[in-house]
Formats: structure tokens, sequence, C-alpha cells
RNA sequence: GGUGUCGUGGCCGAGCGGCUAGGCAGUGGUCUGCAACACCAUCUACAGCGGUUCGAAUCCGCUCGACACCUCCA
């Protein structure tokens, strides 16, 4: 196999490790391990989250694009997330259960389909693997073991607590946050419960069980259960081994989730478990960081379905996806009203332009007037784009170029050759459909529910165009009266009539 | 307080030394019986003040402002 197809140039990743844009270059040739972390399910997916999901599926679609067999696996955290460090912290899964009533893997069970048929929505791919931390206690016992006999753990009644100073001394703390231990330890604040620890910036590996607890699995520290950083590392060693290629996550787990996998992999096995860190950006609204605990979010739903106060309609996943994109991954992206409303026009002005494209006829080459656009420069324009760190809003603004192109083709302001116009078309649906994974007009009705079922689509279809030819008689006859109420009335019951020089076909609102 | 990122036209957002993305809105036009849609054209920028340079939105310094992390967060 080989990876077709960067052109002349070749991907370039923004590395959080060292701030710069590397050269990608995976450890097997075709073949890319990826991880990314995923949600800890104890409440359904916010946009923000979602954002962040969207972004690395853009980053495994053109990886795959690119030809790369890639293993992408995404955890889903169901037990270990702690509401604090403090040792007394309680799991976030278990608090919620308590709080509900339910059972843990209720609420582990609910917010993880939650999560699935959201992320479908926006038509996100799966991952090849997402285990969770429930499934791998074992993993993660042996692994705690591990960093015991390495002497960078030690266990304090039932609880074993990472050394974050043992491992500082030999392998450096805070390479990825660009944090040295001393100026946290002065900045650290007092956290109650912190008897157990040498030091404040220990981090729990195993947390010894309260008779209460609910959550709970053997070990040889006793009953307990287990960190939450260390299941990123476990599961990560365990599917794509102790070093791999990409590590992914939201901007807010650079510190402390990664830099404390980086410390427990590290301190495992001796050298780095990532090549090329990669972080997300987060979503604001109304300027500040969406945030469950803040309250400053907005739900998926809100926006698909339920609405909002915050907008004027509700809005397709699709849009949805095509906003976020039109932002570059790592920077800060505000949600607001106007801008979803911009890409909405933006996303089918794009799909528009993609369903003129069959009625394009190529001419032969002889024939073919000088065009505005050289296609090939085009193409290597696209993949340009998302080989500078998978820069999704320039690919967008290259596809918008050939918006324009094709209209003009359409308008035969310009001719095309059969094989330029094959492959503009091959170029501009894979980078449409395949890498920005956006769906076209028609593909989102369907998926939706409609107000008319499907089997009575062909009856109404008669009966509109009954009516449309109706008033194209009425307008032949200017009889302008009956020609606009039948428009109006249409109009009323979302029905709106478009003419052009081809004729009149309508839209469905 | 510490660390880091960033301030781009009415809005959203690329660019990160010269060729001044793109979308939306606005304006002007084409089409139309009129509209709507669509299409075409086009006006508004680089927080402020210094500096480096032949040349800076882009590099450096300062000032102001915003955000993020340092506690759970995608």
């Amino acid at each position: 196999m080989t990876i077709s197809a960067s052109k002349t140039q070749e991907l370039v990743i923004y590395n959080s490790l060292n701030g710069q844009k590397e050269l990608f270059k995976p450890i097997h040739n075709t073949h890319v391990g990826m991880y990314v972390c995923g949600p800890t399910v104890y409440s359904d997916v916010h946009l923000g989250n979602c954002r962040t999901f969207v972004s690395f599926d853009l980053v495994f679609r053109y990886l795959t694009y690119l030809g790369y067999k890639v293993r992408y696996v995404r955890n889903i955290t169901d037990v270990g997330h702690l509401e604090n460090d403090a040792d007394h912290g309680e799991d976030k899964i278990a608090k919620k259960a308590r709080l509900e009533q339910l059972e843990p893997m209720e609420v582990v069970q609910r917010h993880t389909l939650n999560f699935h048929s959201t992320l479908r929505k926006l038509n996100t791919l799966p991952p090849s693997i997402e285990p969770t931390a429930t499934g791998h206690i074992i993993e993660q016992i042996e692994f705690i073991k591990t960093i015991i006999n390495n002497g960078f753990a030690y266990e304090v009644d039932g609880s074993v607590y990472f050394d974050v100073k043992a491992f500082d001394k030999e392998k450096g703390y805070g390479k990825l946050s660009k944090r040295n231990l001393e100026d946290m330890e002065n900045a650290s604040r007092a956290l109650e419960g912190q008897q157990e620890k040498r030091n404040p910036q220990d981090f729990a590996l195993w947390k010894k069980a309260e008779p209460k607890h609910i959550m709970r699995w053997a070990s040889p520290w006793g009953q307990g259960f287990p960190g939450w950083h260390l299941e990123c590392s476990a599961m990560s060693a365990k599917y794509l081994g102790d070093t791999f290629d990409i590590h992914g996550g939201g901007m807010d787990l650079k510190f402390p989730h990664h830099e404390c996998e980086i410390a427990q992999a590290e301190s495992c096995t001796g050298h780095t478990p990532v090549n090329y860190w990669m972080h997300a950006n987060m979503l604001t609204l109304n300027g500040k960081k969406m945030s469950k605990s803040t309250g400053n979010t907005l739900m998926p739903l809100d926006i698909f379905e339920r609405g909002s106060d915050l907008l004027e309609k509700t809005y397709s996943p699709s849009v949805v996806r095509f906003f976020m994109l039109q932002a570059h991954y790592r920077s800060v992206m505000d949600f607001s009203n106007d801008a979803l409303a911009a890409s909405e026009k933006g996303y089918q002005k794009l799909m528009e332009a993609i369903s003129l494209l069959p009625k394009i006829v190529s001419d032969t080459k002889d024939k073919v007037k000088t065009t505005g656009l050289k296609v090939s420069d085009w193409v290597q324009s696209c993949y340009d784009a998302m080989n500078d760190d998978f820069n999704s809003p320039v690919l967008i603004a290259r596809l918008f170029e050939v918006v324009k192109y094709i209209n003009q083709l359409y308008r035969k302001e310009f001719s095309i050759t059969n094989q330029d116009l094959e492959l503009l078309k091959q170029t501009l649906s894979s980078f449409v459909f395949e890498v920005l994974g956006l769906q076209t007009i028609t593909n989102i009705s369907e998926n939706e529910s409609s107000a008319i079922e499907s089997s009575d689509e062909g009856k109404l279809d008669i009966a509109i165009q009954l009516l449309i030819d109706l008033r194209n008689e009425a307008r032949a006859s200017k009889d302008f009266a009956t020609s606009d109420r039948i428009r109006n009335q249409l109009q009323e019951k979302g029905i709106v009539l478009k003419d052009s020089r081809e004729g009149t076909t309508y839209v469905l609102e």
C-alpha cells in the first residue's frame, strides 16, 4: 500500500509538545495509531465537547483519505473521574448515580447512548476501538504495579499515588504543559484532604473505596477504583503500543490529564508514549468557554430540534458541523446565532453548486476556452490546505472558489475538458463528503423526521407540480393575481417556488 | 499571583515579512410580470504606541484588553 496524494507537499502537524509544526512521519509507514480522550459519561455531551470530536474526526478522515490505515481509539470514561483531586473527591459517575438514584451503569449507559447518537448526527465516523475504563481494570492494575516497581508510586492506606517529585528528578515533569514543579509547588492551592499524599502534585493511580462506594474492584491494595489519568495510559498502550503516533484531546486536558499520562507512561516504559500531541481548542459561548460546571453550555439537541433563547431558529447538524470546520481546530471559536446563520447560507451555497455538477457538460480539448481556474492547481491547493495542519477553513475557502467556477461553467461562460471535469468532480466530492464529512441537503432531510411521510411524497409532488402548471398558465395569460395567490398560499404551507430559466421548481421548508 | 494563547472590516473567521483568504450581512447589477431564489460585481481591516526592515496584520518591545490552564472539564 502506498500513501497517496499528499501530492507535492507533505502533511505537517502542529505538535503541542514543542509548539511547532512538524512533518508527519508515522512509526509504521502505512499505519497510524491515534488515541483521543473521550467523554466522561456522567452527563450528556454539550456542543463544546462535540467540537473536539468533530476536530479529530476531521483528522481521522483526512489521514484515512490519504491512504493511511488508522487505528483510532477513543475511550469512554465510566469510572475514576473524581470531582477534584483531594483524597475524598467523589467519582463523577458514582455521584450522579447517587443523586439520581440509579445504578452507576445506568448513568453510564444513558449518556453513552446520547453521546453516540449526537456524534452520529454530526456525521462523525465511529472510532476503531472504543474502550471503557471499567473494562480495563486489570490492565490498569498491572500498569500501577509496574510504576510501583519502578519506584514512581507509593501506597498509603489502600490508595496508590504517583510520586511526581521522584519522577521529576529522573525524567522531568511538565514537558507538555511547560510548567516546572517548583513553580507549581509555590502556586498550589491548599486543597482539603491531601494528608495522604507526600506532595500536593501527586495524583491518584488507585483510590481506596470507602464502605459506601458502589463502584469497586479488588486489587493488591484492597477494594478500590482506578484514577482518571490511568485509564488512557493503560488503554492506549494496550491497543496502540508503548509509543504511538497521535494523541488528541481538548485543550483543557493538556494539564493535568495529559501531563500525567506522560508521567505514567514514561515511568512505566522509560520512553515517551506519544510522538504528536494534538489539542483541539475550545468552543466559547458569550466569549467564555462552554463548560458544564459553569452552566455556560448549549446542548446539541437545542440547536437541532428544541430551539433555544440564544437562537432564532434550529439548525441542522450538518450546518453545525460546517460551522465548526470553518474555524481551525487550534483556534478558539465563538458560538452565536449570527455566525451559525451565516454558516447555513454558505453551506447551502456550496451544496447548490455541487448539485449543479451533473448538469455540466464537458467540451473537447480544442474547443475549450481559457478558464479562470486551473483545475490541477486547484486540486493541489485543497491538499495544501489540509496538509498544513488540517486547515479546514482554508480548504473551505478553496471550495468556494470552485463554487464560483462551477456557476460560471453552468452558465457556459467557460468550458472544461472531460478530464478536468472528472478531476473536479472527484476532488470536490472527496473533500466535501469524505474529508469534511458534510452531507447533502437531501441526505439530511432523509435522516430527519419530516412532517410529510415519505410514502406521501410522490402524491405531494404530483399535486405541487399541478399547481405549478396552473400558476404558469396564469402567468402566461398575465393573470398575476392568480399566480401570486398560488405562490403565496404554497409559501404559507412551507412550499417555496423558485422561478428560473429552466422552469419552476420548489423547495420544502 | 504563575504559565500560556490571542486581539483582523457590521458579524464569523484564514493568513503570520512583499502577491492584501473565504462565508454572512450591506451596496450596485443580471434574471423576473413583480418578488423570492440564484448568479455577477463591489465597499468597509489588521487593539494602541514605538522599534527592526527597502517593505509588517505578519518580527521585537511596551501599553491596554480578552481568553485558557494552574481545581472537574472536550
